[in-house]
RNA sequence: GGUCCGGUAGUUCAGUUGGUUAGAAUGCCAGCCUGUCACGCUGGAGGUCACGGGUUCGAGCCCCGUUCGGAUCGCCA
């Protein structure tokens, strides 16, 4: 058994202060430099990095064990703190190293399957199957300590604001509509199931029936559906509620929230309040209802130049004609400077791109030396195409890319390409944070597959007070008090305003094509907490590891989760899911068909 | 469920038109080395080219299938 060196502090830590004092480090090898009787040892923690020294004024024990250290050994060092004789300019400690008296190997370690280096550039599998190497980079424990620091601002700050944080139960009642639950086999009560909550929603809204007020809770939240970049099976959310408010309220306590936020963890100070966009308007301008704002490149609709009476009306291009005589749209935008770096291979690529979207082609339009290049050129003249680029305003040296398809295709589809090229041009700046509101979403969504209307957002959505009367007449068109934080293209949070009113809350049902029993089924106990004076509430939920990711500039989600889940939802570390065991089954009163042979 | 990209040394990758014994860097091991910090020098070990089949005189390379991974569409109230 090895001595413990008690540490006095931590190795990223040990600066000029320390100059002449006697320390104790703990911590890994991260690079030993055996010069020949003078031997270097880089030692890491998490918080950095730190030199130590051993040479002839090292008793030769100490030297000699010093000599069969290796990358990884777990080891604790005593020594005196002095001034180097060549300083690194690269590390925060490079002006200083330790002058080791003692050194206590407190564990070997075999050769790493993986670079415990920030700047690597490993493989995600190896990366999430030796998590616990992967943690030990800096830059991973400076995600981890972000994330901490986030959580504590976000308890202190609506802590401040009346706030309380209430745990809502993770074995709940499987949720009808939204997202796959995960489901937990009840023993007790065979063929009955538990699901783990895709959010706490109806809890929280409980708690406002219950008096809480105002209730916040950084809670774990499940989904069982397909893994992406920036989701995961289990994810954590900001959630909260807060009873009589109305939106503004609402917008104006987590413009507090996020302008602290970026105040104490970023530095930077940031305007508030920030800009609202409708769904309509964001929908129009970005194709999108989560805009990145950062860069230009805005939708225009062109459909009444080629409209009956337009400009353009009945031009030779049977596609723009076609597509508005089946009540699509055409849509383009305009990329500035995009005409060189844009060759026909390059817009190959978009093109092909965009089909997943649905699009069928893309047109495009080069402005140079006022003339115009473009993939129409059979169809239209050099007026015609002045008189689309009039619309951009384009200029020398821009492209116009256009799409004519169903609505939804045109905003997808462009809406992808102008995200898609600033990122390919570079204008995609890391360290802009564009802050805003999208409102007046939608109430409804027609589900073709369904053949009916769906929630955009969830049933207990309040529609907006003044579209009241056309509820059942015109669905399509009715807004709902709903709205997203969106940070740079990502929907960073959600909420809305919630039905409190027993009969508009039926009316809503009725709309969903919801019968009474199934209602009873699915939100009974929700309804029936109702009866008893429900105060007028509404909430949000921010996706905490989206906000963390965004922060701290990561490419994905998984950099600031400690053991994420790989794109097939396994955790590469423990191998879960795993099967289990037939007395386990029958003792819940399963059984299983289909087993997969080995998930791993 | 669909589409696209990928799997070569512990790791990151290269591998030409299909041609003899599959390379580099890094890491690892050994020796030398007293101011390095990506230490340096010398030497060494290390490969089922994801798996199965096919075409061919000959396959890491071409074809088919499988599998694994990633991106993405659907999906995610």
């Amino acid at each position: 058994m090895s001595r413990l060196f008690k540490r006095t502090c931590m190795c990223g830590e040990v600066t000029e202060a320390y100059i002449g004092k006697e320390v104790v480090i703990n911590g890994w090898v991260a690079k030993a430099r055996d010069l020949g009787g003078l031997i270097f040892c880089d030692v890491r923690d998490k918080k950095g990095i730190v030199q130590v020294v051993f040479n002839e004024d090292v008793p030769a024990d100490v030297l000699e064990k010093a000599g069969t250290l290796r990358s990884e050994f777990v080891v604790g060092v005593k020594g005196t703190v002095r001034e180097r004789e060549s300083i690194n300019p690269d590390i925060p400690t490079g002006k200083v190293e330790i002058l080791a008296s003692d050194l206590e190997i407190y564990a070997k370690a075999g050769t790493p399957p993986i670079y415990i280096k920030d700047d690597d550039n490993v493989d995600d599998n190896l990366r999430l199957k030796y998590r616990y190497l992967d943690l030990r980079k800096k830059s991973m424990q400076d995600n981890l300590t972000f994330r901490h620091k986030l959580a504590k601002l976000a308890r202190d700050y609506f802590d401040e604001n009346g706030f309380t944080e209430v745990e809502t139960p993770m074995l709940i009642k499987p949720t009808p509509e939204g997202a796959r639950d995960y489901l937990v086999p009840s023993r007790i009560h065979h063929g009955h199931f538990y699901a783990l909550p895709q959010s706490p929603q109806m809890f929280k809204q409980l708690l406002m029936v219950g008096g809480t007020d105002r209730y916040m809770q950084i809670v774990k939240c499940f989904r069982d559906e397909d893994l992406r970049a920036d989701r995961q099976p289990e994810f954590t959310q900001i959630d909260l509620e807060m009873s009589f408010v109305d939106e503004e309220d609402i917008q104006t306590i987590q413009e507090g929230f996020i302008k602290k936020v970026m105040k104490e963890l970023k530095g930077m100070d940031i305007e508030t309040p920030f800009p609202r966009l409708t769904w309509d308007e964001a929908m129009e301008r970005y194709g999108s209802d989560k805009p990145d704002t950062r860069f230009g490149f805005e939708l225009k609709k062109l459909d009444a130049l080629f409209e009956e009476g337009g400009a353009l009306a009945g031009t030779e291009f049977k596609v723009f004609n076609d597509c508005l005589a089946a009540g699509g749209n055409i849509r383009g935008i305009c990329i500035e400077g995009g005409a060189a770096p844009y060759t026909r291979k390059k817009i190959d690529k978009l093109t092909e791109k965009i089909r997943s979207y649905g699009a069928k082609g893309l047109v495009w339009i080069k402005k140079d030396n006022g003339e115009f290049t473009s993939s129409v050129n059979k169809f239209f003249n050099a007026e015609q195409l002045g008189a689309i680029a009039e619309v951009f305003d384009a200029k020398d040296g821009d492209m116009i890319l256009i799409v004519s398809d169903k609505a939804k295709v045109t905003y997808d589809a462009l809406g992808f390409l102008r995200r898609h090229i600033a990122g390919e041009m570079g204008l995609l700046d890391d360290n802009q944070f564009n802050y805003l509101w999208v409102v007046d979403f939608p109430l409804y969504e027609y589900s073709e597959e369904e053949d009916r209307y769906v929630a955009m957002h969830h049933p207990f959505t309040s529609p907006k007070l003044e579209d009241l009367d056309i509820l059942e007449s015109d669905p399509g068109k009715v807004k709902a008090r709903a709205y997203d934080i969106v940070l740079n293209g990502v929907e960073l949070g959600g909420g809305s305003i919630r039905i409190h009113d027993r009969d508009l809350q039926e009316r809503m049902f009725k709309v969903l094509g919801l019968g009474e029993e199934e209602i009873e089924e699915k939100f009974g106990f929700l309804v029936e907490a109702f009866k008893y004076g429900a105060p007028p509430h509404g909430g949000l939920a921010y996706g905490f590891d989206r906000m963390v990711m965004l922060l701290t500039g990561q490419p994905s989600i998984r950099e600031v989760i400690a053991f994420p889940k790989n794109q097939a939802a396994l955790c590469m570390v423990s191998g879960a899911p795993g099967p289990a065991g037939t007395d386990q089954l029958e003792e819940l009163g399963l059984a299983v068909t289909d087993v997969e042979e080995d998930a791993e």
